[in-house]
RNA sequence: GUGCCCGUAGCUCAACUGGAUAGAGCAACAGCCUUCUAAGCCGUAGGUUACAGGUUCGAGUCCUGUCGGGCGCACCA
């Protein structure tokens, strides 16, 4: 509608240009809007206003000129000039009709833009570490990248869903001997699990569960654990809090706006983090590298897995699992820093190699390589995006939790220094969803284990609930989750008041069956009949859906779906307690029946577009 | 301290990329069930868009500052 409107228009600015009204070069954009008020028609445009310098004319005198330019068509009734230069478009009632000619010819793809006639795009979500399950927080991510895969592919895009799997690196190597010390203890080793270890239950579970399968294999004595690990003395963080001068000290601790008790706390952090990593080193050469990977595989296949299910059950399936080991087996890594070391964006400082991320605006320059040999997650990202680039997308959007955007301008630091247009890579930040039950905020913390997993809301709210409630908010809000509330099967949820909504059209067609009422030639009915207000506002949302879907993708916003369907739910029940279809006239009742079956079809392909179910009952 | 995000009705959030009188849902108050499902409908009330300036025909939206909140500021991921 609104293309049709723009051609109109077209032809006047032309006109004008010719009558040397508007300079013949300038660059003219013609944009419409729904109005808000009836009164002010069905479509305005502020052409006149952002024309008037140009012309050099008032804005009301130049939207006179332009009205009188227009061609005359059918499409219009009226038009109006109006406030401050407003030109308000009046659609002709028959123009209103054919909306349903589109649903009824389009069907589930009625809204939907050429399949594959956009862009290729990759959407990157989740892609949390495999080192337990996935929580509430991951929930968010899920819902609001597969909603966003869902509504890319609706506007014509050819879409892929990747989860980028960290199976290298330190975290899983925490996990690995996460499970080794739960082995060990299942053997009746009296140690403790270290507090930055993997506490979950399942941690506890592979361990006992490989106890028995594997007997003593991997077991050790007490004195050579304890002969493992690092004292006081040996900790380099410790050694370097006592060497440190006290003006160092204060002037460190205020620069991070600490108190002494805390700043003197990261010291011990570290301490315990380089137990830990002494401790990862003397598990890998104990149990030598098949006997490290029984314990790493162990807990990475069955989390994953655990996590594939997960997604899956939550309606999110992958096209694929990109494995971050794969980038060092086949020798990605390394390649990506050769090309960046003969560059000169890589250089050695302190037994580390460093990427010269400065010289590509970002705050300092960011180790790739530690000085024990060690690759950075940093370098493992370099090579995956450079790959994930080279894969040949047109958009690779990754969706990451907003605790990562201070990592943003590396990445793309890198794709810049390896040549490539760091332009196709977009990150889409997610906030955390904090949770709420009987009003008291849920905390989270992974490694502590202590978190409401997305199993346990889905089990809890349900998938269709849970999906509605993730994507109702902007991605960057912050959001509150109430979990009475999505759990609750009343008004007060509003992805059940669309459900229901869609429920209701279905049941008019069916009690219309049991009737003996015969709906097979709604489409051919006379819409004409269709005039109250109640139905032109919902002909006129339908009409909207297109655009709608087209601006949301656009901007990476499918909350705008459900705000869309609550409006598009409210005016069909709002249509549906004033009118009794069934019992109009023949004529009448098939014009109403119609619009009843494009409503369904349009609120159906909404809602499929959050990946939210369409039950025809509740 | 410094960088990014945010601040809209009592609460949770919208606002078509700068448009007309800032809108929904909860909660509050008042009405509607011999009816195609009341998981619903109709209405009332609720606002100096954190604050102060600026840009222009026009600002919740853009720029500056202040206040308040979140996140980041590792040879962690």
């Amino acid at each position: 509608m609104k293309d049709q409107l723009q051609a109109l228009f077209n032809q006047a600015i032309k006109q004008l240009k010719a009558d040397q009204v508007i300079p013949a070069e300038h660059e003219v954009s013609i944009q419409f809007e729904r109005t808000r008020q009836k009164e002010h028609g069905d479509f305005a445009t502020n052409l006149a206003m952002t024309l008037a310098k140009p012309a050099r004319r008032n804005p009301r005198e130049l939207a006179e000129l332009i009205v009188s330019a227009l061609p005359s068509d059918g499409l219009i009734t009226k038009v109006d000039i109006a406030g401050p230069g407003f030109i308000n478009v009046f659609l002709a009632q028959d123009a209103r009709y054919s909306v349903l000619n589109s649903i009824f010819e389009q069907g589930d793809r009625y809204g939907l833009g050429e399949p594959n006639s956009k862009q290729k795009i990759m959407v990157e979500f989740v892609s949390a570490n495999p080192t337990g399950p996935l929580h509430v927080g991951h929930g968010r991510g899920a819902a609001y990248g597969d909603a966003l895969a869902r509504l890319l592919t609706a506007a014509g895009n050819t879409v892929e869903r990747e989860y980028y799997v960290n199976d290298a690196g330190r975290q899983m190597d925490i996990l690995a001997v996460s499970v080794w010390i739960r082995y060990l203890q299942a053997h009746d080793l009296p140690i403790d699990l270290p507090s930055n270890c993997y506490k979950g239950d399942y941690v506890n579970d592979y361990g006992e569960d490989l106890a028995k399968t594997h007997g003593q294999a991997h077991a050790i004595s007490l004195e050579a654990y304890n002969r493992a690990s690092l004292s006081r003395d040996q900790s380099s963080a410790l050694t370097e809090l006592k060497a440190m001068p006290e003006e160092v000290f204060e002037k460190q601790r205020k620069a991070l706006n600490l108190s002494v008790d805390e700043f003197t706390e990261k010291f011990e952090k570290r301490f315990l983090e380089e137990s830990l990593d002494t401790r990862i080193e003397f598990a890998k050469t104990h149990l030598g590298d098949e006997g490290f990977e029984v314990f790493f595989k162990r807990a990475l296949d069955s989390i994953l897995e655990d996590i594939r299910q997960d997604l899956s059950e939550f309606g999110v399936d992958y096209d694929t699992w990109f494995s971050e080991r794969s980038l060092f087996d086949e020798g990605k890594i390394n390649k990506a820093l050769d090309q960046l070391k003969a560059s000169g964006d890589v250089y050695e400082k302190g037994g580390a190699w460093w990427f010269k991320t400065t010289d590509y605006g970002d705050e300092k320059d960011r180790v790739v390589i530690r000085d024990n040999g060690q690759p950075t997650y940093f370098a493992s990202d370099i090579a995956y995006h450079a790959d994930k680039l080279e894969r040949g997308f047109d958009l690779a959007i990754n969706v990451w939790g907003s605790d990562h955007h201070g990592y943003i301008p590396r990445v793309k630091a890198s794709l810049e220094a390896l040549g490539l247009d760091q332009e196709k890579l977009k990150v889409v930040l997610v906030q955390f969803a904090v949770l709420y039950r009987g009003g008291e905020k849920i905390g989270m913390s992974t490694r502590s284990g202590d978190f409401v997993t997305l199993r346990e809301l889905r089990e809890e709210v349900g998938s269709d609930a849970a999906r509605f409630f993730y994507v109702q908010r902007k991605s960057e809000q912050h959001m509150d989750f109430d979990l009475d509330l999505a759990k609750s099967q009343s008004k007060d949820n509003p992805m059940y008041y669309v459900q229901y909504a869609h429920a209701r059209t279905c049941r008019i067609f069916k009690t219309a069956d049991m009737r003996g009422i015969d709906t097979s030639a709604i489409s051919q009915a006379d819409f004409s009949r269709l005039k109250s207000d109640q139905e032109n506002i919902l002909l006129s949302l339908l009409q909207r859906f297109p655009e709608l879907v087209q601006a949301a993708a656009t901007n990476y916003e499918p909350h705008q779906i459900t705000y869309y369907l609550r409006d598009l739910a409210t005016a069909l029940q709002s249509y549906y307690a004033a009118t009794k279809i069934l019992d109009a006239d023949v004529a009448q009742r098939n014009a109403m029946l119609a619009l009843c079956s494009a409503t369904r079809q349009t609120l159906r392909n909404g809602l499929s577009i959050i990946g939210v179910g369409a039950p025809e009952s509740m």
